[in-house]
DNA sequence: GACAAAGTTTCCAAAATTTGAAACTATAAG
DNA sequence: CTTATAGTTTCAAATTTTGGAAACTTTGTC
């Protein structure tokens, strides 16, 4: 594995970490609908504000969405619009799979 | 977050993390041009095969390859056409993202 | 049967992630 | 200035994931 290649398939790697958490991918479900605030997102999800905060960020982190402060408040939006492709594309291949194993 | 959701998210989430490592994206790719055995893909990233069946497994788990014993050798296949696509798109996404934390 | 090659599994230590509480910052309102 | 609200950061503990060596299974060959 050359240098290129190993540095290509982190920066990848790291994209998908950011995706692999029940809580951010419904973070970025709600997202899809409309901006939501930290507070709002944390009590939907009944988490606490800090690790709400901390999800989000490493959402930003990866690029996935964006954040704006209006007062107190920081509102985060989705930038990328693929990610919901991605999400229906691995529910489908994870459901397609499970009908596999359950023996079509 | 209601029940039905939660379980949507956490399949969504668990066919993410199979993608969150370098050494499985490598595997990901090498696979897309062409079926592997677990030796060789070993043998190419340059880590004891032990280590690459454990991924692939994760892989297979996921639903995102598929394997078939010939002999001696396993030979494992690319089952998911659409993480082709997701990979492109997390590219883009990071590049983009860099470009902007970089000033434009 | 003995041996070699390919894979998988097991075991355990090391590394990374996740968690919640508490401390801290910033803004708005009284 | 005081208080309240929204968010972030820090800390330590708990959990999960990873990595490598060694043991084990299976298949093919001599």
């Amino acid at each position: 594995m050359i240098e290129e290649e190993k540095r290509r398939c982190e920066m990848r790697a790291h994209m998908f970490k950011a995706l692999a958490h029940p809580v951010r991918i419904y973070f970025l479900e709600k997202l899809k609908v409309s901006p939501w605030c930290v507070c709002e997102l944390a009590a939907e999800a009944g988490i606490p504000k800090s690790a709400a905060s901390k999800h989000l960020s490493q959402l930003k982190e990866a690029g996935l969405v964006d954040d704006e402060k209006n007062g107190t408040r920081v509102e985060y939006r989705l930038t990328a619009p693929c990610v919901l492709e991605m999400a229906s594309c691995a529910e489908g291949t994870v459901l397609e799979n499970r009908r596999k194993r359950l023996g079509i």
